[in-house]
DNA sequence: AATGAATGAGTATTCATTCAT
DNA sequence: CATGAATGAATACTCATTCAT
């Protein structure tokens, strides 16, 4: 059923392998840091070959970030399918979130590197595009929520789903600086808890 | 009472004056596109005095971070002196973290843009005070709580001071993403509940 | 009485259709800011099949102006085996340079480019050849002027011919650079005047 | 009388020794071929130097034409202030044009290997420049003509000025262009001849 | 013959940092 | 202390040329 030749099967492979050795490369030296050079040689393909793929360093990058975003998003997409209570829900966010990340460190970093760069020049095609992908994740999990709770629930959809993911990266991100130290497992309970009965 | 003179009061204004000056850059056009003549000349000084007082560029833009977030800390520790309730303490800490956001949003997003960065090598210097600060501020959270609460509460102080600042984060994120155009007021009030009472 | 296969004829109408457009790129945009890519794009081949015809891009430019050098030679020689008394042969030289290079505003552009290049770098074959062909030149128009005049003519003909060339050509470079305003069909009659008689 | 500080005089200083330095290279090896760097080593100057002073490699290319042909026109200007009849005035003209290319050889080259690149590009500031210096020149020889010429002469002052220049430097290209072998006094009174009277 | 993906040497420009004045 | 001219390492990006298919 596969619609790829071997050609583009192989410019298809070519393009994840870089995308994957840039993003390493990216999420450890950061954006500025990581050369083209570094790219090329870590990567075992000519600068050339790289520019043939990405126009510019800079939608290199993005590329990385679009790629990884698409696919959380369809992830999560796929799982708020189901059938759900409010606990249902609240967990299955949680650990959609908590595994995805564990299994792209890398990306999260990334991620994070770039919320900032969001903040500042307008104009950009990529700020949009990332803005964008908010939106969309925020509006997958809105809806879910929309479908568990009263429509005249105290709290809307809309903040518990930012309060949620900020409560959920934030742990995240602890866990990270402190060097894993933490018991993950735990600390889902507790958020669970906490965003069903508050904090007592 | 004053234990400066006036060679001092300068010294320290002037130093104020550039890093305030720097933040506005920093925060505008992000660290690696301010350039330290940027920063020479819209704060009146010449280079070799901007080198007279910060060794490196990065030094510079770390001691605005650094100053604010002292600042930050400390108007915190004098908030939580006082004598909450459960409700009062989230509150208050709500009500700070917002209003003092509002107050210096150019450093929220150094802050933000700089969370990233933190990520990366390690043995710096730069950030370890950051770590060490972030502790401080947690740790401040930490124990206000576990004086609201009772020993055996089934969320931890500690997850409840990580999720509550990253739910608080996330919403000046997308408050400031969204062109500030979300009601500030109510969405404190309904993290307020969200908190207290969780979702429901 | 073709000497040509079919297959001789359609390789040398690739090549003079190469040449064409190639010539018109390099004259709109220069020899370096005109890539071998905007020529292969443009003559719908291949960089591979340009390559296989020409050997280096200079190569290829230079045959440009070799071929149409050829051409005016060719024609200039035709012309100039009629008789023609010393006004008649002014006539004609200034004519046949006026005429063929309305014809090939673009070719006159790519040598005028070039005329500093031949200036440089010695030991290069391409300005030895255009150098020969400049010779041929200044030799066919010699020659003529030689038949029409009387051989102790105080002003010889070697300094006529490049004195009346270099005439006609400045007119013609002012006329581009001028837009085109001048009238032509003027300027011919008063260089011929001046050239009979002098300014007077 | 000198209003130049010694600062201002060591300023001036550098920038004409690397304007000549460049000159030299660039006449050798054509713009392309000649670097920045090349520049910087020949000059004893840092990058960052030349940098200071031209913005881009381009204005420093400008600025040695523009130097030179302004200081032609001044020269040319201070000459035909002079009492002349219509031979002087020729061999005045004839006569500048030679010493002065003569001193100036690298120059010429330059100016020659830019002609091409007037035609292209426009809406360029160098262009625009360029065009009217070159009218500058024009209006100089065409007032100086009118001068000696009656209002009802058969041959226009601009129609002398432009084929006198294009003959003379068509004249001295084929100099440099035969290594320097032929006799330019001759030459010289060759053309006064030509454009007195004539062919014959 | 024809293709066009891959190569990698080559270069203009920037900017943190220094230091003579 | 203050200045800002000078430095030169660092880097994204281009493009003529090659060669496996």
């Amino acid at each position: 059923m596969s619609k790829l030749t071997r050609k583009e099967k192989e410019r298809l492979e070519a393009r994840t392998e870089i995308l994957n050795i840039a993003a390493r490369l990216f999420a450890k030296n950061g954006f500025h840091k990581t050369t083209m050079d570094d790219i090329a040689i870590a990567s075992e393909w000519s600068k050339g070959a790289l520019y043939l793929r990405f126009q510019t360093k800079e939608e290199l990058f993005f590329s990385i970030i679009e790629d990884i975003v698409n696919d959380y998003l369809e992830t999560l997409n796929t799982s708020l399918t189901g059938r759900y209570n409010l606990e249902g829900l609240i967990k299955i966010i949680i650990e959609k979130q908590f595994t995805f990340f564990q299994d792209h460190i890398q990306f999260f970093q990334l991620l994070l590197s770039e919320q900032g760069k969001a903040l500042q020049a307008s104009g950009n095609r990529h700020r949009e595009i990332m803005m964008a992908k908010q939106k969309e994740h925020f509006d997958l999990l809105v809806v879910a929520f929309d479908k568990v709770l009263s429509p005249d629930n105290s709290v809307s959809s809309n903040t518990i789903a930012i309060a949620l993911t900020g409560a959920i990266n934030n742990h995240l991100l602890n866990w990270l600086l402190n060097h894993k130290t933490v018991d993950l497992q735990q600390v889902q309970q507790e958020i669970v808890t906490l965003m069903l009965h508050g904090v007592q």
